[in-house]
RNA sequence: GCGCCCGUAGCUCAGCUGGAUAGAGCAGUAGACUACGAAUCUAAAGGUCGGGGGUUCAAAUCCCUCCGGGCGCACCA
């Protein structure tokens, strides 16, 4: 119906010889907005305030000419002036009526497809394999997983992915770490010899990395003799032994994080390794991300657009000038002792995707990471024009989630081994309360997280609310069938003509709403929009089932009855595929 | 010091591509189960939109400034 009214509005400004030029008239478009209070209308436009300054006329003037020329009585039943200018529309019946088709139309979809279609590749998670995932991963995990489900429901092509971060000092630090607990359930340790080992590191801790060790030492064969003697002993070279620790590790690690994202119902397509980015193909020099640095070397000023940076040697490491493209500084792409940056690895990782042929790339980012995104927009930019391919690179950024257990603010840091892992609040709280928690509000801005709350109150969480609504439609229709009422398998304009009431019609409005805010949702890569819809949708779907009876014969006549089941249907069927894309069930029985 | 995010009802937060009387949930107050599921509904109450300037016909929304909180500013990942 949103479109209804825009095409209405776009095609008379066409008349008036205004469209061609509407982009640069209106360049944010012509808003509409869906007012929440009564006597606003049903939608509503400012566009004739936004029009007359530029047409030198008085709003409410420009306001009366739209009016005259959109009013059109199959679509509306009236259209208002209001205010400083507003129009607001109120739509006819049997627009209403049409919308409650589309909406209980099984052969097609409730959403509507975008234009444009895209290929997406959305990376997410991606935690270090250095310990279990926590609560802030599971935000993360949360948002990206929904939002790969919301941009494939208007029709993108998506695909997801986990980029391991297993090369470079943590993983090694892991290694020293489980090693360390190893030897402490072998032997003691003195200080000393502890101090040399981590070599000023600090160590990972917590109970993850003991039982890691724990099972080590129980599990027969993992280290061969000759291993499990030389990680005893000091003085023994730590290439004979350490790898081998980290390398149990990290897999152990790896195993419970993929565990943990099946149990929260996330699903990747694919996991990229980041250890396959400094593997070289044939001899030294050949692995990909010294191959992608000589790449950018080669092209640096000699292409057209200028947008190639060169790489530069200083103080003995190897720079990319990243300043060039908006950075503050310039980075270090190999550093002066010949290992490569994380940055390094980073442009060929995203190179490798911009390979593949995706238009859009989204990370999914931690907000301490805020700090990276400049210079990845320099990386991202000289790639595109490197490989000539336009590419968008958009950076969401999850804000943190404080934890707070008896009033007080419980700290994480995975070094520190103090954290609370998404796996205990998953078994606690439940995946559709998790996820319904982390989505509610906006990932932009951080959000406290109440664990006694989210676990002994856990019946008032919002998420119950919009599941009953579901169980409720479904269990009315397990009473109409046991009453041996009709329900048309496909629905007729004629079914719907009983329904009179205002909450009927507003149900209607808000369904109707769905597409537009999935669209909006895809667009402005936010999700609690959805959130809220669907908690409004359920509001509203129980104070009209309140109010209003639906089975009972008596009080009304069948036409009553068939509309209103009607309506429930098609209630039931978008919060479902609204839960659906949030990654959260739909009960029938709650 | 520089940069990013945030400050809205007692609490947790929407609204911020400028638009009508700033919204919801929770808590608290007062009510509704002989009727398709009360995990629900109804009503009232609750506000210097952090302070101050500015732009505008119109500012919670944009700009400046100050205050308060968080996070970044590596040849770590």
């Amino acid at each position: 119906m949103r479109d209804l009214a825009a095409a209405a509005i776009r095609s008379y400004m066409k008349e008036i010889g205004l469209a061609e030029d509407l982009s640069t008239l209106l360049p944010k478009g012509i808003r509409l907005e869906f007012p929440k209070k009564e006597g606003f209308g049903e939608i509503s436009t400012p566009v004739a305030m936004h029009l007359a300054p530029l047409l030198k006329l008085p709003p409410r003037k420009i306001a009366e000419s739209l009016r005259q020329e959109l009013m059109d009585a199959s679509l509306f039943q009236s259209i208002e002036i209001a205010g400083p200018g507003y129009l607001n529309f109120i739509f006819s019946e049997q627009s209403i009526r049409d919308a409650l088709l589309k909406a209980l139309d099984e052969t097609s979809d409730p959403v509507i497809p975008e234009d444009s279609k895209r290929k997406i590749l959305l990376e997410f998670v991606s935690a270090n394999p250095t310990g279990p995932l926590h609560v802030g991963h599971g935000r993360g995990a949360a948002y990206g997983d929904a939002l790969s489900r919301i941009l494939k429901a208007v029709g993108h092509e998506v695909k997801t992915e986990y980029y391991i971060n297993d090369a470079g000092n943590q993983m090694e630090m892991l290694g020293r770490s489980t090693c360390l607990a190893w030897r402490k359930l072998i032997r003691e340790v003195p200080q000393k010899e502890e101090e040399a080992f981590l070599k000023g590191g600090t160590p990972y801790k917590g109970d993850y990395i003991r039982d890691l060790a724990r099972l080590i030492l129980d599990t027969p064969g993992l280290l061969t003799e000759q291993e499990a003697r030389n990680a005893l002993d000091p003085l023994a070279p730590e290439d004979e032994y350490l790898g081998k620790f980290t390398e149990i590790a990290q897999s152990r690690i790896m195993e419970g994080i993929r565990e943990d994202l099946r149990q929260f119902g996330v699903a990747f397509d694919t996991f990229f390794s980041e250890k396959d980015l400094h593997r070289p193909s044939e001899g030294p020099g050949t692995d990909a991300i010294t191959l992608w640095i000589a790449r950018i070397r080669e092209a640096s000023g000699r292409n057209e657009k200028g947008n190639v940076p060169d790489v530069f040697e200083s103080e003995g490491a190897l720079w990319l000038r990243t300043t060039l493209l908006g950075d503050d500084k310039d980075r270090v792409l190999l550093r002066s002792d010949g290992r490569l940056t994380y940055f390094a690895a980073d442009i060929a990782y995203h190179a490798q995707k911009i390979q593949q042929g995706f238009d859009l790339l989204v990370d999914v980012w931690g907000a301490d990471h805020h700090g990276y995104i400049p210079r990845m927009n320099a990386a991202i930019r000289t790639l595109s024009d490197l490989l000539d391919r336009p590419v968008e690179f958009r950076v969401a950024l999850i804000q943190l989630v404080s934890l707070v257990r008896d009033g007080r603010p419980v700290s994480m840091s995975t070094r520190g081994g103090e954290f609370v892992t998404l796996r205990e609040v998953l078994d606690e709280v439940g995946v559709d309360a998790t996820r319904f928690s982390y989505l509610v509000r906006s990932h932009e801005s951080s959000v406290e997280f109440d664990l006694n709350k989210a676990k002994e109150r856990s019946m008032d969480n919002p998420v119950y609310y919009v599941q009953y609504a579901h169980a409720r439609v479904r269990s009315l229709l397990r009473q109409a069938q046991s009453r041996g009422v009709e329900i048309p398998v496909v629905w007729k304009s004629a079914d719907l003509e009983a329904l009179s009431e205002p909450a009927e019609r507003e149900l209607v409005r808000i369904l109707d709403r769905f597409s537009y805010v999935l669209n909006e949702a895809s667009r402005s890569l936010e999700i609690h929009p959805l959130t809220e819809y669907l908690t409004d949708l359920a509001g509203h779907y129980h104070h009209f089932y309140f109010h209003h009876r639906i089975l009972s014969q008596e009080l009304h006549d069948k036409k009553i009855m068939v509309a209103r089941i009607g309506l429930s249907v098609a209630v039931g069927r978008i919060l479902k595929t609204g839960l659906g894309l949030l990654g959260i069930s739909a009960p029938d029985v709650m």
